[in-house]
DNA sequence: GAACCGATTGACTGGTCAGTCAGCCAGCTT
DNA sequence: AAGCTGGCTGACTGACCAGTCAATCGGTTC
């Protein structure tokens, strides 16, 4: 009764729905792409999912609270701060290397539509923003830092930064090899950090 | 005959548009909402502009090129590389500070919108990280940057975080008091550049 | 084997809007 | 005053698509 079904039909859409995405945006995909996709009829979507937006919402809220935490635990560390920045951003750069098409959605169609869909998961968002603005202050106060710097300015520029790295990534802007993401870490930190640090 | 009208409506549906686009968003926004706005019939819209994009388009393009501009003419001043790339967050800056709407229009609807709206623009955008690339590129020549940095990674990062702050203004992350513009400006080359700077 | 139940199907509906178009009217020309 | 021109009007249409729902299927229980 309680037997799991042999294929996990819900996951089986979510996958396609981050594949339909990445392809054709959000607002282009029609809810039969996500069926056809998953090789699913197009009423299932609707017997698991409320409405096209959830299926967003659960790619989104999964993997953004995997971010936060890992954010959460990078802060409670004892690295320096700057290793706490240097952790962050990997972790960004590495869920991209990791899963292109995904984090291509989240930020394209949440992070960075702030105006649409993304309005909804601002305070989600701006958590992130906070987390990183706490490691800048700490490090302000371990003297790591200047402290003539809003810690939630610095945080933006920070994120900033690396979103946009991704964004390059995504739209060919910028080359991406294997090497191209090592690098994106250690530029991101450099720059920022070494600006950020006093002299 | 050539008697130009008492008032130009053209102008008018565009300005219109501005507000509209800004409080509701580009998708969210009907072409009767622009026209009510304007104050003009739903069909006079249809007079002046092929499609409800061409709107859009025709209030990035205008702006975006005098951008393009203000980049290609700081960098043939004279002025140091770091004078420079401070002269172009100023400018943007200085644009959202000068006409906020129009600015988050721009931002949020095209420019990071660049999977629906914005894929048809991606060169011109291009072209904006590309020109700053160039300054940076001219920078590491002089010696006045590290020239261990791809400049387009450079470019990319120094574009984002003055992006991601004007999206913090937008969306009400980070206060926007008259002082925090001109900090924010600061911050921006003074993190950045010196991070680029040799030490 | 009959009753039951959740998973699955896909045709259909209702609402929304971008874009069209047939015609109106103010002002100018002759 | 008749005719013309082009800015201007807004009701209408055609396409599209999210979401509904009645029906079917396959497996389990008694």
């Amino acid at each position: 009764m309680a037997q799991a079904p042999p294929i996990d039909k819900r996951r089986q859409i979510l996958d396609a729905a981050i594949r339909v995405f990445a392809h054709q945006g959000f607002h282009a995909t029609r809810v039969s792409d996500i069926a056809d996709e998953a090789g699913v009829a197009y009423g299932l979507v609707y017997h698991y999912f409320k409405s096209k937006d959830e299926v967003l919402n659960e790619l989104f809220s999964q993997r953004w609270s995997l971010l936060l935490t890992a954010i959460e635990e990078t802060d409670g560390s004892s690295a320096t701060p700057r290793d706490k920045l240097a952790a962050v951003a990997a972790f960004i750069v590495e869920s991209y290397r990791h899963d292109p098409e995904l984090m291509q959605v989240i930020i394209v169609e949440v992070t960075r539509a702030a105006n649409s869909f993304g309005r909804t998961h601002l305070p989600e968002i701006r958590q992130a923003y906070e987390l990183i603005a706490k490691i800048v202050a700490d490090g302000q106060g371990l003297g790591a830092f200047r402290d003539d710097i809003d810690p939630i300015f610095a945080s933006m520029t920070f994120y900033g930064a690396i979103e946009q790295l991704l964004t390059g990534w995504i739209f060919d802007v910028i080359p991406s090899g294997d090497g191209d993401f090592e690098r994106a870490k250690e530029l991101v930190v450099t720059t920022v950090c070494d600006g950020l640090e006093p002299r």
